[in-house]
DNA sequence: AAATCCACCAACCGCCGCTAA
DNA sequence: CTTAGCGGCGGTTGGTGGATT
C-alpha cells in the first residue's frame, strides 16, 4: 500500500528532464490541464511516472513559478516560519508566492549549514555545562580559550564573574537576524509554564543548541551590541523561542541585578518572548496550582494556526519591518494576548507596524507615540501597552471605537486583495471570539 | 591541465492521509 | 469496513559545474 502503480514499472524513465520532455509536459498541461497525475504519462507520450511529470510541473514548468535568489524579506519570513513550525516545507511555501516547498527546503540545507557550523564548536561544551547557575562563568571560561569568533570580553564581566548587568550578550541589530545568539531544540512542546531554569527538573525544558557572541570578524573585538529587544523572558513552553532576552532576565532575576532594557525582575506583565505567535498562550483564570498560582495553557490548535497566518501577513506587507520593529510589535501583541489573557492586539500590532515602516505617527488614536527599543522606553511601553489593550478592550465594549471603522482603516492600510479578506475576517474572529479577562487576575511571577 | 573537492539543487523514494470502490 | 490508488509531503540522493589543489 502505498506504493504508486508506476513507479515499480521497469520502463519509465529517470533521470534530468530533457527540453523535448518538458515540451511534451507544457503541451499536455495546456491542453487537458491537471488534476490525474497518473494518466499524464499515457496521454502526453512521455516515458515517466505520474509522480515525476508532477513534480516536474510544480518545482519547474508551471508558469507562476518564481525563480533566482531569495530577497533579504523573503529568507527573513523563511526564518520566521521555520522557527514557528520547524520543517513544514510545504506551509513555509504557502506563503511565498511563486516559491517551492523544495527549493526553501534546498536553500534552508545549504544555508543552515553554514549557519551551523560556526556554532557547532562550541555548541556541545554548552550542553555540557546544562547552563546551569554557572552560565555566566561558563561564558568567561569560554571567552578565554575561544577564538574570536566566539567570546565575551574579559571586560565585560564583573569581578565576580557574571555577565555584567548590560546588554552585552545582544546581539547588534543588523547581526541577530542571521547570527542567532540562541538556538534550542523544544523537548516535549505539551508541558506548560517552564522557566529558563526548570532545565534539569522538566522534560520539557529547553536544550541549547548554540551560544555565539558576535565579534568584528577583522579586529576579534566585540560588536556594538544594542538592547534592541525588549521583550521578556521565556514564560510558558508553548514559545518554540527562547532569545538572548531571556538570558539577560535569567541573569538578572537570579543574579538580583537590574538589566537595561527589562523589567524590574517582580513583573513579567506584558512580556513573553520575542515572537508573539510562539509564546501565546492563553491565560486561564480558573486554574491555580497548589501554590496558589494561576498556570497558563497553550494556545488551542485553531489560535495557533490563526495566529501563524498573521505574522507573515504583517511580514509581507511592511518591506522594511525587521526583528527589531517585530520586537515592538510582538511585545504590542503579547500585552494585548497574555497579559490581558485575551486576543487583543492584532489590529495594534498592524498599526504599530505601519507607524514603524512610516516613521510616523499612525491614525490610530488610542496608541501610544511612535515605538522605540531604547532602553528607557523599553518598561514605559510595557506598561503603556497593557494599559492600551485594556483601554481599547473598553472602548470596543462601550461601542467608543467601531468595529467596522476599524476594519475599513485596516483595509487601507492593506490593500492586498484576497489577502486582506483573511486579515479582516482574522480580525473579526479576535474580537468576536474572545471573552475579556480581568486585569486582576495577571499569573504572578513564580520566580519571585 | 588534471584531479579532487564541494556546494547546489533537481529529482527520487518512501511514507502518510484521503477517497472511492 | 477494508483497501487499492493517488496526491502530497519531507528526507535524501546523486548529478553537475564551479572552485580549489
Amino acid at each position: 500500500m502505498g506504493r504508486h502503480l508506476c513507479c515499480n514499472q521497469q520502463k519509465v524513465k529517470r533521470g534530468l528532464w530533457s527540453p523535448d520532455e518538458d515540451e511534451k509536459l507544457i503541451n499536455y498541461i495546456t491542453k487537458y490541464g491537471y488534476g490525474c497525475w497518473s494518466e499524464v504519462p499515457e496521454k502526453s507520450g512521455l516515458q515517466r511516472c505520474g509522480k515525476s511529470c508532477r513534480l516536474r510541473w510544480i518545482n519547474y514548468l508551471r508558469p507562476d513559478i518564481r525563480r533566482g535568489n531569495f530577497s533579504p524579506n523573503e529568507e527573513k519570513l523563511i526564518i520566521h516560519l521555520h522557527t514557528m513550525v520547524g520543517n513544514r516545507w510545504a506551509y513555509i511555501a504557502s506563503h511565498l508566492p511563486g516559491r517551492t516547498d523544495n527549493e526553501i527546503k534546498n536553500y534552508w540545507n545549504s544555508w543552515i549549514k553554514k549557519k551551523l557550523a560556526k556554532a557547532e564548536i562550541i555548541s556541545k561544551n554548552i550542553e555540557a555545562s546544562k547552563v546551569h547557575n554557572n552560565l555566566p562563568q561558563f561564558l568567561f571560561e569560554q571567552s578565554a580559550t575561544r577564538d574570536n569568533d566566539c567570546k565575551l570580553l574579559k571586560t565585560e564581566m564583573t569581578t565576580d564573574g557574571h555577565a555584567a548587568p548590560l546588554s552585552h550578550v545582544l546581539p547588534s541589530k543588523e547581526n541577530s537576524e542571521t547570527f542567532p545568539l540562541w538556538d534550542y531544540k523544544m523537548i516535549n512542546p505539551s508541558t506548560t509554564r517552564n522557566s529558563l531554569y526548570g532545565i534539569e527538573e522538566s522534560k520539557a525544558a529547553l536544550t541549547f543548541d548554540s551560544l555565539l557572541i558576535r565579534t568584528d570578524s577583522e579586529t576579534g573585538a566585540i560588536k556594538e551590541l544594542n538592547t534592541w529587544d525588549p521583550s521578556g523572558i521565556l514564560i510558558n513552553s508553548s514559545s518554540k523561542n527562547c532569545k538572548n532576552s531571556d538570558l539577560q532576565y535569567a541573569l538578572q532575576r537570579d543574579n538580583g541585578l537590574q538589566v537595561q532594557g527589562l523589567p524590574a525582575s517582580s513583573t513579567w506583565h506584558g512580556y513573553s518572548s520575542l515572537n508573539p505567535i510562539e509564546s501565546s498562550f492563553c491565560y486561564n483564570p480558573n486554574s491555580e496550582n497548589s501554590n496558589g498560582l494561576h498556570s497558563t495553557s497553550s494556545m488551542n490548535e485553531s489560535d495557533f494556526m490563526r495566529s501563524m497566518d498573521m505574522a507573515p501577513l504583517i511580514y509581507s506587507q511592511h518591506e522594511t519591518l525587521d526583528l527589531a520593529d517585530h520586537a515592538n510589535v510582538a511585545t504590542m501583541w503579547a500585552s494585548g494576548s497574555s497579559s490581558n489573557g485575551v486576543d487583543l492586539g492584532y489590529s495594534e500590532c498592524l498599526y504599530s507596524a505601519e507607524q514603524y515602516n512610516h516613521g510616523t505617527e499612525n491614525s490610530c488614536s488610542y496608541l501610544p507615540p511612535l515605538y522605540d527599543a531604547s532602553e528607557e522606553s523599553a518598561a514605559i511601553n510595557i506598561k503603556h501597552n497593557e494599559n492600551n489593550s485594556l483601554r481599547y478592550l473598553e472602548q470596543i465594549q462601550s461601542n467608543e471605537i467601531n468595529i467596522a471603522q476599524e476594519m475599513d482603516a485596516i483595509q487601507q492600510i492593506f490593500e492586498c486583495g484576497e489577502q486582506n479578506s483573511n486579515l479582516v475576517t482574522t480580525i473579526q474572529y479576535c474580537l468576536g471570539s474572545h471573552s475579556p479577562v480581568s486585569d486582576s487576575h495577571h499569573p504572578q511571577d513564580t520566580f519571585d
